[in-house]
DNA sequence: CTCATTGGTTACTTAAATGTTACTACTTTT
DNA sequence: AAAAGTAGTAACATTTAAGTAACCAATGAG
């Protein structure tokens, strides 16, 4: 998403795609809606992801001002993630989403809107 | 869109963003909006999109069950497409992306709802 | 008979998104 | 001294989405 679609009308709506669309997004979005989480847990929770790719999405978020990356210097270094104010005016939209998402789905394989991992 | 997001956690919004994401779908669904349109029209109010992509794009929202193509067998053939119940229901989240997406939109190169362009 | 119109299709190419592997600097633990 | 954990980066490769150009069959108009 992002550079990929140029979208040529300039539509509101495939301007709202490209920010939150994507493989990864919409899945670190909801990760991050209880409050911030560090790099490596987000590394953890999406084992799919390879570390290159989380950064760069995360690095995308934070560019669009949906997410605030902070970092605290101390001796192994800690970087956490949270939602910004713009990006908790997400939240309806994609709940709306999720509610579309789930009629849509294969009830035999249902996915859940915090797909929580347990972690090793 | 669509194969290409293999949705690793099986989550509603990723597929929902698999439905309806991409450069020209929420274009062509909001085109579709006040009711149903032939090809030829598509084509000539949409002038950036090829007749290729055009096409393949529709046949993918007819597959997923958000539109509803019917073929006329008259002498130079006619094709309508208009929105599906389902694809109806798309509505409200089309509408709240759109008002996203206008927020965060730079004033001076505002689009509009529905775009239409005066046909030659 | 020739040309235009309609709604496409086919083969090929380009561009964008995502993925793999290896590597880094620093510090603490063993 | 060697190993492990942190949050990455760089170079390269693959997969998927989108675009281009040429073509087609049936009919009707001129």
């Amino acid at each position: 998403m992002r550079k990929y679609q140029n979208n040529p009308f300039n539509c509101a709506v495939v301007r709202t795609v490209n920010y939150i669309g994507g493989k990864w997004k919409p899945i670190l979005l909801i990760r991050l809606l209880p409050g911030s989480v560090r790099f490596g847990k987000l590394a953890s929770q999406i084992p799919d992801i390879s570390r290159k790719i989380l950064t760069q999405q995360l690095k995308e978020l934070e560019e669009d001002g949906l997410i605030i990356r902070t970092e605290y210097k101390e001796k192994p270094p800690r970087v956490e993630y949270e939602l910004s104010e713009r990006g908790k005016t997400l939240m309806p939209i994609l709940k709306a989403m999720y509610d579309w998402g789930v009629q849509m789905e294969d009830p035999e394989t249902r996915g859940t809107w915090d797909p929580v991992i347990p972690e090793k």
